[in-house]
DNA sequence: TATTGTTATACTCTATAACTATA
DNA sequence: TATAGTTATAGAGTATAACAATA
């Protein structure tokens, strides 16, 4: 088209335009498979996504989490995650303990009945994400890997530091 | 989206197929990014995402839309566009009009001050989709651009057109 | 009968803040 | 006083279903 004559405010609007319709298409694709496997996981194992994410949360953690840190690295508020954890105590998945130095603080880790479950639902999820991703290539994907990398966490060629 | 802030990353672990830290994070890069926007919103603006999303949809169309055709269009039921477009006809944003062929159903658009309104924000919005995807270069948003473009429409042997 | 839109209701997820028990 | 966790409440955001008016 115009390439020769490029005017820079012109083309730092169509820069604009072309983040903007790049965000939209980010958006859309993520949250179509976010509501697919939200709508599996209800309908074939009766759990919710935060659910689901606090059993992943334990399952990485096998000696237990505290509600406070479960509470930090799941980045919602304490009353959250008592909700969470009284549901999912309720179903036996998960067992609070309490400490034995702090009598505040409870121990929260899954049951052999939570690992189990978990394990199933883990499973499944796996499949629904590699099928969901399946349109993209093995390279294509790994190519989409590094290019989130580098939205995440800024330019590899130009890490963040202080000046 | 709304969304849990976990940043589902820490998900992942090292014997997780590919696809599924991909995906995860997929869905960190852009529930962050949301997650900002709708902040911002809310800050600067007093307006929801959903509400955002309706008057973007009745700028994009200025002879004004019925309530069932942004029902369709933003993937929500029709109680729920029904209580977005009362807030925002209280707030003289939009305006309903009585169709002359079917008493049944209003033409919703945008009144000036709304158009104005929508303006503003819709400039703002740009400018935080330019700062938050600037961590990619120019070449690099294209690329992404073209992925999600498979992995929404399917391998190119496969097209379903659509953007 | 079918369609357009509204109303009523309920559920999930979230935050804030007051509260209890313990440190 | 400070911290760990709970409870109470409110408000988005969503869905379903019953309903009224109109086609």
């Amino acid at each position: 088209m115009n390439k020769h004559h490029t005017d820079m405010e012109v083309r730092a609007h169509a820069d604009h335009h072309a983040s903007l319709r790049l965000w939209l298409r980010l958006l859309s694709c993520t949250t179509r498979i976010e509501d697919t496997i939200r709508q599996r996981l209800r309908e074939q194992f009766d759990i919710t996504l935060p659910r689901f994410d606090l059993m992943a949360q334990l399952e990485r953690e096998p000696q237990g989490l505290s509600m406070s840190e479960l509470s930090r690295r799941m980045m919602v508020t304490g009353g959250n995650v008592t909700a969470i954890v009284d549901q999912l105590e309720k179903e036996q998945l998960v067992l609070r303990q309490t400490q034995v130095g702090d009598r505040r603080s409870f121990t929260v880790s899954l049951t052999s009945a939570g690992r189990e479950a978990f394990a199933a639902m883990a499973l499944a999820h796996e499949g629904w994400v590699v099928e969901l991703l399946s349109p993209l290539a093995d390279q294509e994907q790994t190519q989409l890997h590094q290019l989130l990398g580098t939205l995440k966490s800024g330019p590899p060629t130009q890490p963040k530091e202080k000046t």
